[in-house]
DNA sequence: TATAATTATAGTAATAATTACTAATATTAT
DNA sequence: ATAATATTAGTAATTATTACTATAATTATA
C-alpha cells in the first residue's frame, strides 16, 4: 500500500463539515466544544489536525484574529472579512474581490505580488444599535 | 502629585527610537536582542510592556503575522504590508491608502465600516532572483 | 537639595494556545 | 482474514505573552 494515502476518518469528515456550516470563522476550541456533541471523546488535538490538514489542502483558511487565537474559515474563495471592533464577530462581506489591487499594488515595488488579503472593522449590526 | 502619569524611562526612550528606524516590523524578541546591546540587563518584559504602551498611545501599531509572532510598526499612519511568501520579510508598501475603500465596503453591509487593513504576498525582491 | 509619592524595571513565575508524542484503534489494499 | 498504514485519544511538552514583586528611577514639592 502507498505510503502517505489520506485515510477516511468520521472525525475529520466532522470537522470539515461542521466548518463549512458556519460563517462565523470559528476558533479550533470552537470546533471542539461542538463536535464534543457527537464525539464526546474527540480529542483538541485531533481538531487542530484536521483543521491544519484542511488548510494544506486548501479548503480552508486560517488566520490570526486580534483576539490571540487563530480562527479557521470553510470557504478558501477569496473574499473579504469584517471584525467588529466591540464584539469581535467575524463576518462575510459581500464585497467583490479586488482583481486590479494586486497589480496595482505591484507598480512601485520590486518584487511578485500574487495575493492579498483584507480586514475590515467598525461595529457590526447589532453593536451600532 | 497625579496619580496615572507617564513617567520618563531610558528604556522606553530605546524601545521607541529602534522601532522608529526599522522599517521591517521587529518582533518583540528581535527589540529585546538589539536594546541589549545597550541594556545588557533589559528585561523582555519591559520591551514587551513599552512596545504595548506605544501601541496603546497610537504611536505603534501591533499585528499578528504569519510565523506566529506579534510583529510591531512604528510607522502609525495607514499604509499597507507586504510579506514575503518566503524568507516571512514584511515590507512597507509605497502604495497609497485607498480612501473610499472602507464606504465602497460598507455599502452592502448592515453596520458601519471606519477602517481596514491589508496584507499582499508573494516574492520580495531577494526571493525572486 | 532632601523627601515623599509614584511609576518603571529586572527577574522570575504563571498562563494558555498550539504542537509533539505514543500506545491503541480504525481504515484500506490485497 | 491479514498486513500495512494512517488516525485517534490522551497526555506531555513547547513557547509566546502576561502577571507578579521587590528594588530602582523619576518627579513634584517643600
Amino acid at each position: 500500500m502507498a505510503t502517505g494515502t489520506l485515510k477516511y476518518s468520521r472525525q475529520r469528515e466532522a470537522v470539515r463539515t461542521f466548518l463549512c456550516s458556519r460563517k462565523d470563522h470559528p476558533t479550533a476550541e470552537v470546533v471542539y466544544q461542538n463536535l464534543r456533541k457527537d464525539f464526546p471523546h474527540i480529542s483538541l488535538g485531533t481538531v487542530y489536525r484536521n483543521l491544519s490538514l484542511l488548510v494544506e489542502l486548501g479548503e480552508a483558511i486560517k488566520f490570526p484574529g486580534l483576539d490571540g487565537y487563530d480562527h479557521f474559515d470553510g470557504n478558501p474563495n477569496p473574499h473579504y472579512h469584517f471584525i467588529c471592533n466591540e464584539c469581535n464577530a467575524v463576518i462575510d462581506l459581500k464585497f467583490p474581490n479586488i482583481e486590479d489591487l494586486n497589480s496595482n499594488a505591484n507598480k512601485n515595488f520590486d518584487g511578485i505580488i500574487t495575493g492579498h488579503s483584507a480586514y475590515f472593522y467598525g461595529k457590526c449590526k447589532n453593536c451600532s444599535k
